[in-house]
RNA sequence: GCCGCGUUCGUCUAGGGGUUUAGGACGCCGCCCUUUCACGGCGGUAACACGGGUUCAAAUCCCGUACGCGGUACCA
């Protein structure tokens, strides 16, 4: 390759960074590590004042480095092509949109909008289903192209309202050859002249892009495929300037499981979380997401489907990249969580529970006991905070019983409890063991001539209160003698 | 409407003319382990959108059709 790599991720701040986006931050910076030195630029397009959401800078930022993606250059940590916020470098869009005017490549335009949607009207009902400000159109409008020299220069001076337009060819056709997608051609005959500078002095997406892109040395642009379309207006903008254009690379969109792209509101519908930030603060595993997020549009084409962020840094390939929009698929992402989860030891996940315990104000025991609850509880749940709701009974004694568990609550169950609290009473506080518990029931079990069920389940019920869960006797051990008679007491009272 | 891009098991995907009885993963189902629930192990279910070509041979190449998705703004 010729240079080294210099990618962007690029997004607005218009709210929490969401999974799409995160995907393609992440493939963005999976690209650029492939490289040695590769570079990996974040880059804030706040050009729609109106969208601006106070702190989504921040939280796109936290996000990124949540999932442990480094950036080289940004608004945090600058480079040699700072600012690396669009909205502070209005100059240079101002200095190119000029150039473009002066090589007649573009030129003013002082249509309002109630001006530009009569127009559409009138050509809509000529018989015109898509109108258009092109090369015919803008003949009949108000623009430096019509107007005499001076008014142009009048109405400027005057401090008129004016956008900035691109010249785009009456007939051309524009072919870019993309990374994942092969060859693609438009005709410039479907295009607007593209508004280049906003009346508010912004730029638009287009200029800025193709501006910052060039000025930045970005030399591949890895984006959504809803940019698909518009690569021709940038590839003009390129040629209009007499840059080279960027190697171009659309990613397959993420799709709803009911379809279409999963937006906001689809994804609440299907219980999907939308923003990164909702992994966050739903205790998922980063690496989980990672993996996941890398797996959805992406293979290394072998069997393999673990892999850290460096791993699959080494393995990613632009033309792995598969061409359809890819389902996001919850499931799976659990799995991949649970994987991650049970690769971390008992101690590691310890603390990270007290900090998510504090959150929410639950109360722990010491940390053995914890530990221990947690090798016990850790092969059950898909996430880490999972732990805190199906250990509930390590922390304190159930407040009810499960109604579904409480069917295997028979009439017989209560003797057969009793027996065994009578048997495991006369034990030692510290020869509580689950070897010695799981002889005490055999016992009682054999005296009656019943089932090991028979007395298992409602046991089980009386200690957690749910029809399920880790090793009985091990977590009877671990929660000791006192705990388990009591508990056993208010069964047998509440029960019996 | 117009323009563009897609289409292999329910989902993510491998495979890109003969190696394919189309492979893997998630899910689902069953069995084993475990007298709970899980983990784990083993097995099973299930796909080349359709129609035409090209070719000795097509999931793979070409053309249509259908369907899906995206775009069509002084939003990005």
């Amino acid at each position: 390759m010729e240079g080294s790599v210099r990618v962007r991720f690029a997004p607005s701040p218009t709210g929490f960074l969401h999974i799409g986006g995160l995907r393609t931050a992440l493939y963005n910076y999976l690209f650029a590590r492939h490289f040695d030195d590769g570079t990996f630029i974040l880059r804030i397009e706040d050009t729609d004042q109106s969208r601006y959401v106070e702190g989504a800078e921040e939280d796109i930022i936290r996000s990124l480095e949540w999932c442990g993606m480094t950036i080289d250059e940004g608004p945090e940590n600058p480079g040699a092509f700072a600012p690396y916020r669009q909205s502070e470098r209005q100059e240079l869009y101002h200095k190119y949109a000029k150039e473009l005017i002066d090589n007649d490549q573009a030129y003013y335009a002082f249509d309002t909008t109630e001006e530009l949607d009569q127009m559409r009207e009138r050509l809509q009902k000529s018989g015109n289903p898509s109108p258009k400000y092109d090369a015919i159109t803008r003949q009949s409008m108000k623009n430096s192209l019509t107007l005499p020299q001076d008014e142009v220069d009048k109405r400027l001076e005057a401090g008129e309202e004016y956008v900035i337009r691109l010249k785009v060819p009456r007939r051309e056709t524009v072919r870019f050859e993309d990374l994942i997608r092969g060859h693609v051609s438009f005709e410039t005959k479907g295009l607007d002249d593209q508004v280049l500078l906003k009346s508010d002095g912004m730029p638009t997406y287009h200029l800025a892009n193709v501006v910052d892109d060039h000025e930045m040395k970005i030399t591949h642009v890895i984006r959504g495929e809803e940019w698909l379309s518009s690569t021709p207006k940038h590839i003009l903008l390129y040629n209009a300037f007499g840059w080279d254009a960027p190697q171009m690379a659309h990613l397959p969109l993420i799709m709803s499981p009911s379809g279409g792209k999963l937006s906001k509101r689809k994804a609440e519908e299907e219980g999907i979380p939308v923003n990164t930030k909702d992994y966050i603060n739903q205790n998922y595993e980063p690496e989980a997401l990672v993996n996941f997020l890398a797996y959805l549009g992406w293979s290394p084409g072998d069997d393999s489907e673990i892999h850290s962020l460096d791993e699959l840094s080494e393995l990613f390939t632009l033309d792995r990249v598969s061409k359809g929009g890819a389902v996001f698929n919850h499931k799976k992402l659990l799995w991949y969580n649970e994987h991650y989860l049970r690769e971390q030891s008992d101690e590691e996940l310890a603390e990270r529970l007290r900090d998510i315990a504090k959150n929410k104000d639950i109360d722990l025991p010491d940390d053995e006991t914890l530990i221990k609850a947690i090798s016990l509880l850790k092969e059950r749940v898909s996430k880490i905070d999972e732990i805190l709701e199906m250990g509930d009974f390590f922390f304190k004694d159930p407040e009810s019983y499960e109604e579904k568990a409480l069917k295997k609550w028979k009439d017989d169950s209560g003797a057969l409890v009793r027996q065994y609290r009578e048997s495991i009473e006369s034990l030692d506080s510290d020869n509580f063991e689950a070897a010695t518990l799981k002889s005490r029931l055999e016992d009682v079990i054999e005296k009656n001539d019943v089932g090991f069920g028979k007395l298992m389940m409602p046991l089980r019920i009386a200690v957690t209160g749910q029809g399920f869960g880790p090793d009985l006797f091990a977590s009877m051990e671990l929660l000791g003698k006192e705990i388990v008679i009591r508990r056993l007491d208010t069964a047998l009272e509440k029960l019996d």
